[in-house]
This record gives structure tokens, sequence and C-alpha cells, in this order.
DNA sequence: TCAAAAGTGTTGTCCGTACACCCATGA
DNA sequence: TCATGGGTGTACGGACAACACTTTTGA
């Protein structure tokens, strides 16, 4: 337990990646910095952990300010500890990640603190240069959802409450990159039995409207605890 | 940022799950402290980390300290940050696990620091009570293996260098905690094509004995880009 | 010769994959 | 009537699970 260093910052940091899903695109919502250093820069949202809030207590505060949302999943990504990655002295962060239902949003999400000047959603395969390491990490929380989406019905907090299969077949597409067949997406995920199928249909649309599907949450408990493996 | 609260202590710590295998059995290396609070308990091998090192470096160090060994396997687990995890006062922990090759040790580790009596293997299936939360730390870190060595070959780094399927079977049997069938098993196993198949036998036992495997390094890395399902 | 563990194949089932056409709807 | 996406079935191959006996060795 040394102190030979002048710690410029006792405490540490949060950071949290938020993922959205809208119209077969997944997003990320940034803040452009409103504070040194990285002033104008976009920027993951986080701030300073107070020293009487957990830290999941402090992600979820951070991601009501940027969205006025509660309730939303999130989990815990990584800890960064470099020594250079925050110019001003060793500043650990603790990485989340967020998984929202983007429809939940009225509008535009407006901060309501100081730090940020605006924060936008910004499409994943097109992201601004970013302040601090925050690219890495996105980098390693696409891993991480990538994964996790393979074993766990994680999919379902992205999706409104009522979705068509192939809102569902296109999230998953997005995050593995790559096309899945329709005809055998359909049929593993309906046999999965954790989807509830409703007497309801898309509307609005110029062509043959969908059904709509929702989670059947006793079974989807069920997946939860027998960690089903999920579509490749 | 407020300081609302006395701050004993303005860093945070690392605590360190280390995993060892021996004779078919699961083993973890745990310390007695010497230091309050928790004084005589058992604990992870954990401390503070230094403004001047990363976390990644504290924790080797802080495993260098009780096994005289560099080079190990690790991999950042958790961060854990609960306000009253520590009676001091909140003091976050960033919590790893390692995966050691008990023959690499030539007696039992001896703590070159103070504020550990001794370093004592126990068996997984039989530990003492801990201090702090590490009861809680060591669950989260059995599950996180559990599910890694199911798509990554991290079981070779806790087995000698050459080792009997029967051994690798064990380990698997040990962390899945269920038995598996001997011919399927092996099938499986040799299928991945990343054992090379050695000259050499077991001594010294009074049976018949196994021949001895290795890792083919070549195949092996293949196995980690492709990210390969392994055995169930 | 006995005890203990090594080593070895086949079969059935399930899951993943490849693949193409008709249907319903609103404009 | 056209454009657009919705919705559907079959056949093949590979992976997994269940299952029991013979062989080798040292004591």
């Amino acid at each position: 337990m040394q102190s030979n260093l002048p710690h410029l910052q006792s405490t540490f940091t949060t950071d949290c990646v938020i993922f959205g899903f809208h119209e077969g695109e997944l997003k990320l919502l940034l803040i452009e910095r409103n504070e040194y250093p990285f002033k104008g820069w976009w920027a993951l949202p986080g701030f300073f952990v107070e020293n009487n809030e957990t830290i999941d207590d402090a992600v979820k505060r951070i991601l009501y300010e940027h969205t006025g949302l509660r309730g939303i999943y999130m989990e815990q990504l990584y800890t960064f500890g470099d020594l250079k990655r925050h110019p001003q002295g060793r500043i650990v962060t603790v990485a989340y990640y967020a998984l929202l239902r983007l429809d939940d949003l009225k509008s535009q999400p407006e901060p309501v603190t100081d730090y940020a000047r605006q924060a936008v959603w910004h499409p994943l395969n097109n992201l601004p240069e970013l302040a601090f390491d925050h690219r890495h990490i996105i980098d390693k929380s696409i891993s991480k959802v990538r994964r996790k989406i393979s074993y766990s019905p994680i999919a379902f907090e992205l999706l409104p409450e009522k979705f068509t299969l192939t809102q569902l077949q296109q999230l998953y597409e997005a995050i593995w990159d790559r096309k899945l067949d329709k005809r055998n997406f359909r049929k593993k995920m309906l046999n999965y039995n954790i989807l509830k199928e409703l007497p309801e249909f898309q509307r609005g649309v110029s062509y043959r409207a969908a059904r709509l599907y929702k989670l059947d949450k006793r079974k989807y408990a069920k997946v939860f605890q027998n960690e089903l493996t999920f579509a490749r």
C-alpha cells in the first residue's frame, strides 16, 4: 500500500456501451463531451462513481441521465486499468453494456447533465473517432454480446415486446454480421418453444403483414436455467 | 463526485482465484490472513493495486508473491463494488482467476509477504469459511471456467505438459461435476486433432500404463482462432 | 492370478444445413 | 397487376449419446 504518486483522482469511473436496434441496424448511444479532456469528442456515456453508490447503481444513474429510462438490461463487461488510458492520470473504468428497446424512446435522448452536449444514436458500422480507449471498449462489448446471444436469450432485450420473426432474425444477423437462412432460423427458434404466437399482425406495411410474437416468460425462464444453445 | 464518507482507502484491490488440478481433484490456493480485518481467516490472495502498475501487473505480482511462478494463464473475472463488501469502507476489487500446472510447484508455496501467514491448496469441494465476499467471487469464477472450458482449450493450462487422456477427462469431469463416457470423450477429443500422440507412457503405476499426449501447438492455435465447441 | 485401469466400435437419434416456391397484401 | 416481403418442407450428413468387453501391467 504505497502512495508515492500524487493521485489526481482517487476514485474511478464507469462507462456504458448502450446498444439499440432499429430498422434492422444495431446502434450505439454516444455523447458529445462538453468537458476536458476530449471536449467536443464523441465518447461513451460514463462518469465518476460516487463513494456511496455501488458501481451497478452508478451505471443505472448514468444511463437514466442520458435516456430517461430505468429497468434496462445491463451487465458488467470488463474493467480497464491501463496507466495511459486517461491523459490526466491513472483512472480505472468499469465498463458495462446495456441493451435497449429503441421503441421505448419517445424521442432523441436529451442529456440532463452538463458534461455532455448531446446524446446521439450512431450506427454500429459507422462510428466516429472516439475519446480515450472507448473504441477498444466497444470492440470488446461487441464480442461479448456476440457470444452471449448464442447461449442466452438476450436478443429479446433489444426488440419491442411484440415482434416479427423477421425482426428477430435481422437482429441475429446484425450481431453476427452474416446472413441466416429464413426457414432454418424460424424452425429452430420456434422449436425452442419460448415464443408465444399472438393473434396480431404487423400494421402499416404495404405487403403481407407478418405475425407478431412475444416471449413466453415461463418457458423463457426455463431456458435461462438450462442455458440452451441458441441458433447459429 | 462526493466525499461525505471517510475513505480509509482511496485505491482499490485485486483478488485472484488460483485453480490447480492434482490427483483428479480441483484445488484453490488460499492464504491465511495475517492482517486485520479478518486476521486468521482464509481468503483469496489479493492486495491493493499500486498507482503505477496496471491491474494485470498487480495480479501477476500477487500471484508471484504466493507461488513464485510467472507466465501463468490468467484472466479478469469481474469487478465487485458493493458498499458493504469490506468492513473498512467502500473498497472495490477487480477479481481474476488463474490456472496453474500444479506439478510446476516443487513444494508448498511460501508467501513472501507479511499479510499472509501461509498459503495452502484446498480442495474445491471442501473450502473453509472465507473472508469478505470471497466465497461469492469463487462461485462466480467457477461458473466462468465451467463455461469457458466448453469453447476454449484452457483445460491444458491445468495439466502437465505430458498427460494421459484419462487425466484430461478427469479434469473436465471435475470442472463440470459430472461423469463423462470414456469412449465418447476420447473419440471427440482426438477428433479435434489438437493432441499429439507421444511415444511415451506413464511410469510407476501398478496397472497398464497409459499413453501420454501433449498439445499440438500449431493446431491448438487454430482452435483458438475458430473457437470450436469443446466436448460436452 | 488378480486387481486396476487402458483401450476400443457400432448404432440410433437429433440437430444443422442446404435449398425454391407460392401466398397475402397494399399501392 | 405488381412489387414486396411472409410463410412453408424435405433430404442429407455430421455430431452426440448410449452401451460392454478385452487387453495390459505390476504386485
